[in-house]
DNA sequence: GTTCCTGCAAAGGTTTTGCACCATA
DNA sequence: TATGGTGCAAAACCTTTGCAGGAAC
């Protein structure tokens, strides 16, 4: 499947559960949910608020982080905290791939990666746990090959 | 090997590798060098400032976020971004134990673990990236028994 | 018309930084 | 005594909250 594609149905699936729950359609969200599936996650509030800015959309930073808040509550979208002050938001569901994230602790690029391996370790043990389990996130610290390369930051 | 007697060997490792390096032997760093030690990791910024408090030190917070700044640097320390602000640090090296972090998402409990099959499977996905992987950190979000079994926050 | 959503601005919390003073080597 | 460490206070930073106006149902 596409990755437009895939993105789209996040989308939809989102406004179905925003409809579901008895949420209205107002602009400033509609707009957040519709730049998040189309960037396929991995933002965080900055480079969100600056890709709606770029697309013409003036929204309010605090109508960002509502919209944001409360995907997170209904479990569509996952909040990922990371070094450097702000948090990474993550598509959870339909037509949202799951992955994890190599950071390097030099220059703080990051890259996905997934593992079929992990998944089902992490599987066999939350099951394994009292805790119910319902999401992880995964972050492998290390140095990218940049500057691995000598390339300083 | 008691629990103790690990702390006091992170924090003699620690203290070789200040020297190693050429720091000097500061008040402020000692004691929290000391008291990460004691407490096994697993403090954030705050409760370590309040249990140097408790012991009657009087260590100015900006000390504390340096010496933990070095200490990250120096590769014994590792820093986790959690949610809700402020960020939690982990013992690495000898003597620190590599455990994860179970967190409730209703109370925000946490409870640590400890998994072979896990750590297997990021050994082995960290020989095959581009990067250079030096850590991790794997946290499971969910909900813990109390706040399963209607004990509400 | 009522209720929710929005934007602005101010507040909140954590972490960093500037600077003068003190301690270590 | 030269350098690094420390404490205090102010700043910087991301995020949340209060409030008044506007939009959706």
């Amino acid at each position: 499947m596409p990755a437009a594609a895939t993105a789209a149905r996040w989308t939809n699936h989102v406004n179905s559960v925003l409809v579901e729950h008895g949420h209205r359609a107002g602009g400033a969200r509609a707009v957040v949910v519709e730049t998040l599936g189309r960037r396929g996650g991995c933002v965080d509030a900055e480079e969100l608020v600056a890709a709606l800015r770029r697309r013409g959309k003036r929204v309010g930073v605090a109508s960002v982080y509502r919209a944001l808040a409360l995907l997170v509550e209904l479990g569509v979208l996952q909040r990922v905290p990371v070094a450097g002050g702000s948090a990474r938001y993550e598509l959870v569901g339909p037509g949202g791939d799951h992955h994890h994230h190599l950071v390097c602790d030099d220059c703080g690029a990051t890259a996905p990666f997934e593992d079929e391996a992990l998944e089902r370790a992490i599987g066999r043990l939350s099951r394994r746990t009292a805790y119910a389990v319902q999401a992880h996130d995964v972050t492998l610290h290390g140095t990218c090959p940049d500057c691995q390369s000598g390339a300083r930051r």
